[in-house]
DNA sequence: AAGTGGTCTAGACCACACG
DNA sequence: GTGTGGTCTAGACCACTTC
């Protein structure tokens, strides 16, 4: 029991030395979360409102966990995860800085098209138009897979309110998913389909702007020559390519779109 | 029950295992870099060559920590990057599971036009085709500011060896960043310029296919009604708009691309 | 050479969710 | 209740890089 006196006193006495003292330098935590959390808001906070100026210099880890009162293992989670996060940058020897012209790659998610329609409260369908088994080269050619090799190719449409949004167009590896080959896709999209059983561990994504041709505006109940958005990606597992899949959508009905990024800026509310 | 001999057996397993016998149930660490990175591949492995299956659950951290021979802090670290990036499924006192269906949002980056173009071994240049200081409300209207607020348009196009590539048109927030309004912009862009120079916090994409109108196609040197790509950023700094850019890309010139994700699979080389 | 961040350990307490 | 992951500490050693 006594131990446990001991414990807590230490971690009360932190956490006062946080929340008390150094009121008019703006390093006091807000006790409200995980410490590394305090941590990193109390600093961003600091960053964000110019008090420590881009290249200035922190004070290194030592020196944080003595201001915070907290340890150095603690300080060492809540920069580290601020400079994954592109606000700091650290050096060996020399030190953490605050960033200087963030090239920030901002992230924008591609998510399934099901989840999108059903989001915005519209009615998901989607039709399979057409279905083959080949092998590769036969009339069409996927780059990363041998010749030969057995491929199903699968094209359908995708439908919000009984409206069409997108065309997909989808090659599956048979070698790497052969259970697909005796699946009907009833009720279940090929996408869902695929996510749910199959592992990938990486995807290439392409996105640009395209004219629809005749065809694909015909099937997307458009004008030739709508801009639509057109997506291609290949998920691969183990090096071995799973599916390559083309999206095509109509342009003003459909949109990428998402807010980024940094984590501790959204924990911030600024 | 059966837990605690179940557990001392693992640990005498655990210290076979951790000196680099490996009697092929694939828990051996290959010993390079860090412990914890060690762990995440030797984790993922099991994930993605299916000895761990989906929705399987895995051993505790206690376990894992005896089964690698490493501190559990160290297993915690690794299960938690492997957690992050959608390998597993951690939920309190329940325990870790192996992801079923990734409903992963393939994050895709938008860089700067001038990174892209370098980067492609072209000449990038830009034109600031018109510059004009006004008020909210008077003949454009940024929603997110007050009527009246002072604002900077800018209008420039991006050219990569010459050819026209991105028309911008951008709005500034004249109180969040008055030193813009002395800023010539000869040599450097106004994106460029901006990322170096004041911190942003958040920011909202959105990104679409639209037909060039005759005015933007004539800058663009394309025909009217050519799809183009059209992103649109919204910056933010302490929930206050910084600026709104409208970038407008030529479709068969410019593509949005980028591999994702998972930096374990990248580590693993898989 | 020395200071910095990076990692690791052993041990502890806690919050939470499940049975 | 009770097992699980989440967090925290004190102390230590190491790797890197700049001084």
């Amino acid at each position: 029991m006594s131990d446990r006196i001991a414990e807590s006193g230490v971690q009360g006495l932190a956490r006062q030395g946080l929340t008390g003292q150094d009121r008019g330098s703006g390093t006091a935590l807000d006790g409200k979360g995980p410490l590394f959390d305090q941590i990193k808001r109390a600093v961003a906070g600091q960053i964000l409102r110019g008090r420590w100026q881009a290249g200035e210099r922190l004070p290194n880890e030592e020196e944080l966990s003595s201001l915070y009162g907290v340890s150095r293992q603690t300080v060492h989670k809540a920069i580290a995860l601020l400079a994954r996060e592109g606000f700091l940058v650290r050096r060996r020897r020399a030190g953490t800085f605050v960033a200087t012209g963030r090239r920030d790659r901002f992230a924008l998610p591609i998510e399934d098209i099901g989840d999108v329609v059903a989001r915005d409260g519209r009615v998901y369908e989607f039709r399979i138009r057409e279905r083959k088994s080949l092998r590769n080269g036969e009339g069409i050619r996927w780059p990363d897979l041998p010749d030969g090799a057995p491929i199903l190719t699968l094209e359908c449409l995708h439908f919000s309110d009984g409206m069409p949004i997108q065309h997909e167009w989808r090659l599956v590896n048979l070698d790497a998913v052969p259970e697909v080959a005796d699946e009907p896709f009833d009720s279940m999209a090929p996408s869902r389909w695929l996510v749910d059983r199959v592992p990938w561990s990486s995807a290439e994504h392409t996105v640009r702007a395209v004219n629809a041709t005749a065809e694909m505006a015909a099937l997307l109940g458009v004008e030739p020559g709508t801009a639509c958005l057109s997506i291609r990606r290949q998920t691969m597992h183990l090096s071995r390519p799973i599916t390559l899949v083309h999206f095509l959508s109509v342009g003003d009905r459909f949109s990428l779109s998402g807010a980024s990024i940094t984590d501790s800026a959204t924990e911030l509310n600024m």
